[in-house]
DNA sequence: GACTGAATTCAACAAGCGTTGAGATCTGCC
DNA sequence: GGCAGATCTCAACGCTTGTTGAATTCAGTC
């Protein structure tokens, strides 16, 4: 059997100290961390709650205490979307409908290359397990987003072109973020923005037909 | 405790005989079919032994048996592309370069919509879980398809060109198969070929600077 | 400074997983 | 028609999973 250590500042070596911790730690806001990047990594399966605990350092019994179960944990570190749509709605709009392909492509980009990246591939990589997170996905991309985009430039057809832009962003995400295809995975954003930007131009305001 | 019940034709009632089965049935064949399905509609991880073998009526053991393990069973049934590249490229390329986005966009869906989808979705779902998921994938798609494609078209910067067609493939793969965005997942082919085949076409043959 | 309650670890649970070995039954061959 | 081997079911194993309850320690309050 293994003796704790208390050293003199009251850490241990070997083994953890059992009780309340000291103030300051946020056990939650790591554990909410840590299942974002595991979920990312290895999907809702693969991620498992002893794994999650391990990358916060934080107790696997942590999980249930603060979020009830897995599932309350996922909902709480992917299903919330992490930003509001409406401000990214009025900034791709801003432009005029001649500049909607770039400021999508941009915009999407530039989360994803940033922290929004994890949220968006954690979800992915979820879909199969989770309804929840098959519904979510639908939901931001089709209604939230390209469905008031496409009202914004006043298309025919908005339902089939919101659609067919969702395909288009989600093939890159895909391509980039979750199966790696070089050149794409690892190009500059103006490379990208050059090539897939005419593409959500014209399934908004070109000729689909 | 159930008592198995045989019946006059040799089958039972409630409880299944033990022993080899009569001539006829080919487990192994069953085997991969179900499990094609499972893996397609719930992925690597969501698909078990259990319900596969359920699925094709017949004793889990029956995958060791036949396939070694799960994993054995996965590479028959998931792994192996089941069709020749060299015919679908020849297919493709057929009509000269400017006909590549409609043939490409065309020679997909029908395989797609066809038995070859359940691969398509199955590969795609379980990329997360396995990685040989995932490389076979990102081979079957630009080092089989599309490098081949942009050689046959001569087009310059060929890598960047192929990652792109596959972007726009993928992205319409997981929207129509996977996600089901409405209401490109219940488009007929024609009306996806007209918005889509033009991307394609520019990707390989058109102007991306 | 004692006391209440919140935070944390630990040990253990039941359920489900992939896998295995033993036994039962059929087929093909001589 | 008997025998070897292939096919198949059954029961059980060991492992991992999510979850839980008890024990322990700290923070805040009067």
């Amino acid at each position: 059997m293994m003796v704790p250590v208390t050293t003199a500042n009251g850490k241990t070596t070997g083994v953890r100290r059992r009780g309340r911790r000291p103030a300051g730690e946020d056990t939650r806001a790591a554990l909410v961390t840590a299942a974002r990047t595991e979920f990312a990594e290895h999907g809702y399966d693969g991620a498992t709650v002893r794994s999650i605990a391990a990358r916060a350092g934080v107790d696997p019994a942590m999980v249930n205490h603060w979020f009830g179960s897995k599932d309350g944990l996922f909902a709480q570190a992917v299903l919330r979307v992490p930003f509001d749509p409406q401000v990214v709605l009025d900034q791709v709009t801003a432009d005029g409908p001649e500049h909607l392909g770039d400021n999508i492509v941009r915009t999407f980009l530039a989360n994803w290359d940033g922290a929004g990246g994890e949220v968006f591939i954690a979800l992915v990589r979820s879909v199969t397990a989770r309804d929840e997170a098959l519904r979510a996905l639908k939901d931001f991309l089709v209604h939230r987003m390209f469905k008031g985009i496409t009202e914004a430039a006043g298309c025919d057809r908005p339902e089939l072109r919101a659609s067919l832009c969702a395909s288009q962003i989600i093939g890159m995400g895909m391509a980039r973020y979750v199966i790696g295809l070089e050149p794409l995975a690892s190009a500059d954003i103006e490379t990208i923005v050059a090539g897939v930007a005419p593409t959500l131009q014209r399934y908004l305001t070109g000729d689909i037909d």
